[in-house]
DNA sequence: ATAGTATCCCACTTTATCCCACTCTATACC
DNA sequence: GGTATAGAGTGGGATAAAGTGGGATACTAT
């Protein structure tokens, strides 16, 4: 129950595979993950439970807000249901490797609750170093 | 229920292995740590429920403010769970030793939930003997 | 029915993890 | 105070697992 943490990377060969650290498979505990990009430039597997949370959530959303449906369709449209093969791979369709940029090395990258898949080259870029002056918050998470 | 007191210095292998001492992993009562670096120079070893706790702390942050993001990442994706082998040893990965400079000596010193790698002479600069006239505080604490 | 496509399984290489053996130190007992 | 014993820290080697590439089978669609 520590969550996925720490950061790979693997290699997405021709067919769009993509191998989970054997750490994140071992966390998860299920062999059922949903894929999607719900945030450029990025995609986010969610395993199984998880997802249920975030359906009841999508579900609420949609139906206080009429204007939320056509946000809810777009994610939900290009997400897929996934399960590791026998070598520990997920599939990636060629739709979500295109709006994520993934070719080649792919960072995947644990976060709590969720892993991550990113470009690692927008990933250096987007996800830059801490800056002294915003480490106010780190001693109330961890103090 | 003394928490971590004392400190050690061991030696870290090629391998970057380093020995818990050994009064650090009969207090722990486990063998389910989170090492990672939540601030500079040295890095914090977390045993598991109190990892938990922090890991909590994170996902909430997290939801209330989105700037909070890369900053859980930052941190999440260079954290790593380590259990001690039989000799009692937890594997230190190349990049978190890097980022506190750690190699040949380290200093394991224990601070109350969780234990601290430092390198030796970053902590003899950093942490500097107690000074006169900042001891108001300690008669409050320890009276 | 056939061709194209997608999914699953098998095999290999490399790297990391685990385990065994040794030495030194600290403690307890004589 | 000295000696013996047990525990802790350190180094190296072997085994198992993880990641990667390719092939075969089943399914779908035309």
């Amino acid at each position: 129950m520590t969550g996925f943490v720490g950061q790979y990377e693997h290699q997405m060969d021709e067919k769009g595979r993509v191998s989970l650290p054997s750490a994140f498979r071992r966390e998860a505990a299920t062999d059922h993950f949903v894929l999607l990009q719900w945030e450029k430039p990025y995609l986010t597997l969610f395993p199984g439970p998880k997802w249920s949370e975030v359906q009841d959530r999508l579900l609420e959303y949609r139906r206080n807000d009429p204007s939320a449906w056509n946000h809810v369709r777009l994610i939900v449209a290009n997400a897929v249901e996934v399960s590791p093969d026998r070598q520990g791979r997920v599939l990636v369709p060629a739709g979500l490797q295109k709006a994520a940029g993934l070719s080649g090395t792919v960072l995947v990258s644990g976060n709590l609750d969720r892993v991550e898949l990113w470009d690692p080259a927008v990933y250096q870029e987007d996800v830059h170093e801490l800056e002294e002056g915003v480490g106010n918050f780190v001693h109330r998470l961890f103090g």
